[in-house]
DNA sequence: GAATTAATTGAACGTTCGTTTTAATATCGT
DNA sequence: ACGATATTAAAACGAACGTTCAATTAATTC
């Protein structure tokens, strides 16, 4: 056999891109097959080839395009002439949100960066230190303008990146809570964690209410 | 040629599991082949079966062991008859104290998982799960008391040991920050995030010095 | 409707994988 | 000194890996 009727390329690929990033998040990118990928296509697995010319090229479109995915998402989610606290809850929204909604592609990009060569991994690193530039300079404006107080800010970028990413891991749709109960506790955290007048205030104020 | 002069079975059993932790953390446990684990231990691949029946038995007591080493270092620091503030600094400095000091095992006890036999990994988790328990009992216990305000208890554990566990991606040995600076930060982090009294109280503090 | 292009198959390549088997040598108890 | 045992080497196993190639058929173009 051959060419099968009502082949089609773009959306062979785009199955393939699909099914190897359910694969990837769930087995890992070593433990994948092609053969296996190929399967979950319904196709034979040297036809793989004809749109990816290696399984690391495949792994890492995968990333790249997650990774820009991020940074358009933010790009359009970003508000122009807002305060520290707005630009932050803004950037927490966004990011649980995107995280949420692209769970297996942020596992890929996240845990299969040992897969790529050196220039490819400086690449996905790169666009990811980008990223978070971005919520360091939320962080310094907000310390700056004394309406957070951080001690460090790298490191507290890095404490909230990690708290919010680790959304992925536990969180499944239709459990217990909903994406909006979770982005908001999130959102709460957040700005108690860097001292934001505005979650510190309201806290004061239940304090003094409930010893009245 | 056979046995070598100064083989050792315990030495070589230790050396076989320093080597596959720092493999497996760096490559990942797909990507470590036996033969590559062999040869960093100085030994034929054959001679890893005398102590490590399968590769994935290999990873099992790795793991099993690291969250056994988590365990018994949280009861050894545990303090007893203390508020929840302090069992929860305890908590903190004993979980980032733990995962710096060994960084590579927890990488591998995070990240490998998904390559246990079912089985394995409910047995894992479940030791995760009652470490884990340890934090939510705190977290409730001073809900409960007024000291701590927290939205949800079981989303605030998992996004604190998120955070907390989190300084292995990035922390360096010997870096800009030592260990107790870290330390310090996540926890004055830690306790703005719960909403500790004792973490806003300064805070307010030093903005009304600030007004002066 | 013939020629061309696009898409896929099926078989095969060499390599590496985890693991097993057999034999040889060092160490230890007696 | 010697037999028992622990420890490793060396070679080999079948299976699976990523990848390539020629053949074949569907879709498109002229």
């Amino acid at each position: 056999m051959a060419r099968t009727t009502g082949s089609d390329g773009e959306k062979t690929e785009a199955a393939i891109r699909e099914a190897a990033v359910n694969l990837i998040a769930r087995f890992g990118y070593e433990a994948m097959s092609m053969r296996q990928l190929a399967a979950e296509v319904g196709v034979q697995a040297a036809a793989l080839y004809r749109y990816f010319p290696t399984k690391e090229d495949l792994l890492f479109t995968l990333m790249r395009e997650h990774m820009q995915g991020l940074s358009q998402a933010w790009e359009a989610a970003k508000p122009v002439n807002a305060s520290p606290a707005q630009r932050l809850s803004a950037y927490v929204e966004n990011h649980i949100a995107f995280h949420i909604e692209r769970r297996h592609a942020t596992h890929v990009s996240n845990m299969e960066l040992r897969s790529l060569s050196p220039e490819r991994l400086t690449q996905i690193l790169r666009m990811r230190t980008a990223y978070e530039k971005e919520l360091r300079a939320i962080l310094r404006d907000g310390a700056e303008a004394d309406v957070f107080s951080i001690d460090d800010t790298g490191l507290t970028a890095m404490a909230l990146i990690q708290m919010m990413t680790g959304v992925i891991v536990w969180f499944r749709p239709g459990e217990r809570l909903s994406i909006a109960e979770v982005t908001a506790t999130y959102l709460s955290m957040t700005m108690r964690l860097v001292g934001a007048a505005s979650a510190t205030a309201p806290r004061v104020f239940l304090d003094a209410q409930r010893t009245l």
